[in-house]
DNA sequence: GAATACCTGCGGCATATTGTCCCAATTACT
DNA sequence: AGTAATTGGGACAATATGCCGCAGGTATTC
């Protein structure tokens, strides 16, 4: 078995700090990048089979990273982190070849849980089924503002233009909470 | 090329209709099944090369379905349609091999948008039916607000609970938009 | 290099929409 | 009949939105 070395990309200080530490103290090896092309750098020089990414880097998102670590390391398992879960940005990742999404805030055991675990696919069938409550107003929107900006390459007074809302709004909506439940 | 053939599989009479119809008028051919055994005997007798799939069948989930649409043809392209919020669900549902996923309400153009879209994908072909206008919020809004509304029974009450919005507010919206653009 | 054209982030404001609370008049439901 | 739930609406404060304008950033073009 190969040696757990975790590539952790995380642009937020005190996340990163406390999660290498919960990390390293269950064994792992782990490598921090907070940006892009550090974890580049990281993906290249090191051997890593376990990658934990935080979607929202500054700028831009960490999909980019993907495939250079499929790359690097086909057998490698990567988890999306994200403080602004949509179910467009989580079918983005997964197509990517992200083997899962968790929405932030989660603690050192659910985030190492969805990085490894094999298919836990044993839940879907009835359990979802049970709790059918249709989607808040507000997350709808939210859902469905994510889908047209992801369509839009990020480009927020495209958007706007689209969904024929004014672009200070949006703006401000983006800098909101993505709405709890 | 094949000729188009869509599976629709989904259990709200209206909805399947109104979807056949439209699917219909723009040249596919359809085969519709409102749950799971209509849709593997389906599967089974026909050849269709895409799938729409409401995630939720009373009680059940499609996510079944995928193993057998791809078993019968590798190349099909397969959209879940969900009305619930799940980023879980929708994480599933990808890895399982569906190819996109869905919230309603959405309109025809939409479905088939996301049907055929293989996104940034690889084919940088099919340019002329990818600008469609999405929904603007208000219209998303008021389709689901009408959904919901009409699953109640026409109680405000209920569906501003389900919806968590204030019953005074969406008593307000009902009275001023009657016809929202 | 300079001009042009967008996009972005953000500070005011005036206006519009919501959240709350409260009531009186119905409508269920047991 | 009697209690619980629903409904339409008034009043008012708390937010949210539309709109304008400005400065800095990034391409693209001449």
């Amino acid at each position: 078995m190969d040696r757990k070395h975790i590539l952790l990309v995380e642009d937020d200080e005190v996340f990163s700090r406390v999660m290498s530490r919960a990390l390293l103290h269950r064994g792992y090896e782990i490598s921090h990048a907070a940006n892009e092309e550090d974890a580049s750098q990281l993906i290249e020089s090191s051997h890593v089979n376990y990658a934990i990414l935080d979607l929202n880097l500054g700028g831009h998102t960490s999909l980019g990273l993907i495939a250079p670590l499929k790359r690097s390391n086909p057998d490698s398992r990567i988890l999306i982190l994200t403080g602004y879960a949509s179910i467009t940005t989580a079918v983005e990742a997964i197509k990517l070849g992200a083997d899962n999404y968790l929405a932030k805030p989660a603690d050192a055991d659910e985030i190492l849980s969805a990085l490894l675990n094999n298919e836990q696919s044993s839940t879907p069938v009835d359990s979802e089924a049970a709790h059918l409550e249709p989607m808040s107003v507000r997350r709808l929107e939210w859902e469905h503002i994510q889908k047209v900006l992801n369509e839009n390459d990020g480009n927020i007074s495209e958007t706007a233009r689209q969904l024929k809302m004014h672009r200070r709004t949006l703006q401000r909506k983006l800098q909101k909470r993505p709405v709890a439940k």
